[in-house]
RNA sequence: GGUGGGGUGGCCGAGUGGUUGAAGGCGCAGCUCUCGAAAAGCUGUAUAUCCGAAAGGAUAUCUAGAGUUCAAAUCUCUAUCCCACCGCCA
């Protein structure tokens, strides 16, 4: 969300925005409904002058006929004006909701995914002298993974890890969060069914509703249709560990405030059902721990800290010798709220090409004035924090690239090193029972 | 699922229709006192929007929404959250 005094003052900035972002949203009609909106508000404060007028004279004498004659006069064209107001304001809110955040100067410009920038490549991508099996194929001979059973008992894209799946998995997450606290991060477990006002403040509502899934409560209510209940499954522990903030006012000496949130997240894939369909790249529940930075209204703060975070995850990909790239996404990729994105990439060789496993943004104040986010500086000065957020982990995504860049000939899997300690017997190789 | 009790400013807490944007306390800021500090005293201390060059003014906000009334923190209804006890349960 913008400061609608800052779209008023700047209304082809705004609109740069909106189409360099390839999105809709109409800043004429949105500037028309905040003028009319404005009139009505004059005029209903006006009425309620009015009214108070003669209440506070009421409080001396008890009314005469003749003022509460006016009063009532008074209310009904308060209500009138009233209830014009609100179908006006529902549209205001409507279209500031969907207002994008204005775009990094230095992010590239573009309209989709193929305009996006490799700026950095690391690690040396093997050459296998043997044919090469993708991660399904070297999972299940290991007994590792199961996307059969998954698919029987969970669904299209569900899936079963096992025995050093599960190791490997849970090894991975507790290796990204000693990393989050060793670098300061304040470790969170966050609630991952959460309110409507959370996915709004992230602003993964109103744009990404699709992929959210909503509860609903198997009971059926008398005529016979189902409970929803005004409550999410997150995608990411992004939206709670924001909302943990919502409404407070922070002191600027706590800033920044580094947090990584530990979740299971749950993902639709609804308008996605043609692609990635093999394997567990796009799967509908996995876990992840994220990194989030609150921080100062302070691009050159902020921009230095969303280095920071981009730099933990690589050092993380490194550790584990994965081969990455990043992207430096373009406008029209990065979603209304960012103002920088980049995409971190790691090598799959089923794929023979990189695949997403991280991505670190930096929205500015664009979630924090959602979530109404601020702090208070030395001068009493209240500003609406920055706010920023990358993936630490994700899995069981990134054991695609763990198995298959890993994998011998005969089919075992070599454990990166960092990883053995969380395998029993610290193991070095995974092989065939 | 059942029953009961609650939700007031940064925090605690008073307040059952009109003198309450809200007593009192705490916290915080400034000043006085002091070599300095503590203590004490004094003063100040919400947010948002609109009008205004500013000073300042208007409106809204006592969980939220709807209603009653000339007038609502206060009465009614609904939702919601918190707490307690019972039932069920990992």
């Amino acid at each position: 969300m913008l400061d609608i005094k800052f779209i008023r003052a700047n209304v082809d900035i705004v609109k740069q925005a909106v189409k360099n972002k390839n999105l809709k949203i109409d800043v004429n009609e949105l500037l028309k409904v905040d003028e009319n909106r404005k009139k009505l508000q004059g005029e209903i404060d006006s009425l309620r002058t009015q009214k108070n007028e003669l209440a506070e004279a009421g409080k001396k004498n008890r009314p005469t006929d003749e003022q509460i004659k006016r009063g009532k006069a008074i209310k009904e064209k308060i209500i009138e004006i009233e209830t014009e107001f609100k179908l006006v304001d529902e549209k205001y809110k409507e279209l500031m909701w969907q207002t994008p955040q204005i775009p990094c100067s230095d992010a590239p410009l573009g309209q989709d995914e193929t305009d996006n920038v490799e700026v950095k490549k690391w690690g040396k991508i093997k050459k296998f002298a043997f044919p090469i099996k993708d991660h399904l194929e070297l999972g299940k001979n290991l007994d590792i993974l199961d996307v059969e059973k998954g698919a029987k008992v969970g669904g299209y894209r569900g899936y079963y890890l096992k025995n050093e799946g599960v190791l490997l998995h849970l090894g991975l997450m507790m290796f990204a969060m000693e990393k989050m606290v060793k670098n300061g991060f304040k470790p969170f477990i966050p609630p991952t069914i959460i309110r409507e006002f959370a996915m709004y403040g992230s602003g993964h509502f109103p744009f990404g509703k699709d992929d959210i899934y909503q509860i609903i409560n198997s009971g059926k209510l008398a005529d016979g249709s189902n409970v929803a209940e005004n409550k999410y499954l997150v995608g990411t522990s992004e939206p709670s560990i924001l909302a943990y903030h919502a409404d407070e006012i922070l002191n600027e000496t706590e800033l920044p405030k580094k947090y990584c949130g530990f979740s299971q997240c749950y993902r639709s894939e609804i308008g996605s059902y043609g692609k990635d369909t093999r394997g567990i790249y796009r799967i509908h529940e996995f876990m992840k721990i994220e990194q989030v930075i609150f921080c100062k209204n302070d691009y050159k703060e902020s921009e230095k800290l969303h280095q920071e975070i981009t730099a933990i995850s690589e050092e993380i990909l490194k550790d584990m010798e994965i081969p990455y790239r990043i992207l430096d996404i373009c406008t029209g990729d990065m979603g209304a709220g960012k103002y920088r994105m980049f995409d971190l990439e790691s090598w799959m060789p089923s794929r023979n090409s990189y695949g997403e496993t991280h991505s670190s943004s930096n929205l500015g104040d664009w979630q924090a004035r959602r979530l109404n986010i601020k702090y208070q500086q030395k001068d009493g000065q209240k500003l609406f924090v920055h706010t920023l957020n990358n993936t630490a982990i994700a899995s069981p995504r990134i054991l695609i690239a763990i198995l298959e860049n890993n994998q011998q000939a005969d089919g075992s899997i070599v454990v990166p090193k960092v990883l053995r300690k969380y395998l029993p017997g610290k193991i070095k190789i995974i092989r065939k029972k």
